[in-house]
DNA sequence: CCATATCTGTAGTGAGCACTACAGATATGG
DNA sequence: CCATATCTGTAGTGCTCACTACAGATATGG
């Protein structure tokens, strides 16, 4: 019964050039030109697949945590807690200042503030920065299990460490710190988990 | 020969309410619709006096950094290194969840991207937030100087440490962690001055 | 009291924004 | 080959934005 015209750009390149815009420019700050014209169509393409400018910013961030968990798998993979921290840590102060991306975290970078109707912005970005926090408070569980990690130690407040020195290493990054000074930063940040350690 | 009419609003209190809205909405996201009206004026004599928004932004910027400079004299003047990062964090942890203002920290949430035209926007809150910095990396000579901190710390580095867990504990106030979250991010991130201390 | 300089309020202005109507193009199902 | 369904490109739409022209108000200096 008819499919119709197949559509002629590929959403998933489309979406990481339009992920690029967001990272660079904020969510209010990227305009429609910015993305359509970066992401090679009009605007109607981008309506149709998408929705609207927040439904993009959505794919956009499934798709940035698609291409995260990968790394992430690799960070909580890491033998101890102590070494998860630096796995944590290293990369992302080399991801935040990969020369291939927009500087910063596009969690961060996205909006932490924005204007009235699209309040819903900044919840959208924090959910997703929560579920790192999950994913970490969790392995730290594990590791007070397998002994790692003090008995005294609360996971919770290192899990929130961590995600806290994140994002404060995106804020720096975003206006730019190199990567030399970011991993200063993650070196000074782990010794807390060689104190909370048992080894 | 003629003063002219006097203004009739107080510009300190016309700033304070505009720091508000800069603060809880973003440079960006802030509308001068929203300004005047918190601010009890309307647009020309905003204009007037300010000159544009981002003249607007930078006369509460001031405002806002000559409000915290008592509270960071209190901070710097804390006996040892390891004090200070604790009435830092702490202080931090409390004015960022206080009632009275908006969440987080306005050198953060006033943006860190923005659109086309407004990129020096991020600079000038990047610059202010390298001058809290520069302060307690002199400060932390000073310690290293007085013998409360080890010769082998890098006062650079702690200071950026410092640095960064206020930003991130900013972006985590801004979605909506409450005071004792922040307070244990403070906790764990002091941590890090004990050990490199020589008491 | 007058001339002048500055402020205030009303009522816009052009520009840029997110979003879309519509017509033509291109595929599939029959 | 035809009917249909979806995509693409052009060319807008209404709306909101930062910003301002202008006229009336209110002070000072002489």
């Amino acid at each position: 019964m008819a499919m119709g015209r197949p559509r002629e750009f590929d959403a998933d390149a489309a979406l990481d050039q339009a992920m690029e815009v967001f990272w660079r420019h904020g969510y209010e700050g990227a305009t429609i030109a910015q993305l359509t014209e970066a992401m090679g169509i009009n605007p109607p393409s981008l309506y149709a697949a998408f929705g609207n400018k927040e439904g993009l910013l959505k794919a956009a961030l499934d798709r940035y945590t698609a291409k995260r968990a990968a790394w992430m798998e690799g960070v909580l993979s890491a033998p101890s807690a102590r070494d998860v921290a630096e796995r944590m840590l290293m990369g992302t102060a080399d991801s935040q200042t990969d020369p291939d991306n927009p500087p910063g975290c596009l969690l961060v970078q996205g909006g932490l503030a924005c204007g009235t109707g699209s309040e819903n912005v900044p919840f959208e970005l924090a959910a997703r920065r929560a579920l790192t926090e999950d994913q970490l408070r969790e392995r730290f569980v594990r590791a007070k299990q397998e002994g790692d990690l003090k008995q005294t130690a609360d996971a919770a407040a290192l899990a929130r460490y961590l995600s806290a020195v994140s994002a404060g290493m995106g804020v720096m990054a975003s206006s730019g710190a190199d990567r030399e000074a970011l991993r200063q930063v993650a070196n000074v940040s782990v010794k807390v988990f060689e104190e909370q350690s048992t080894t």
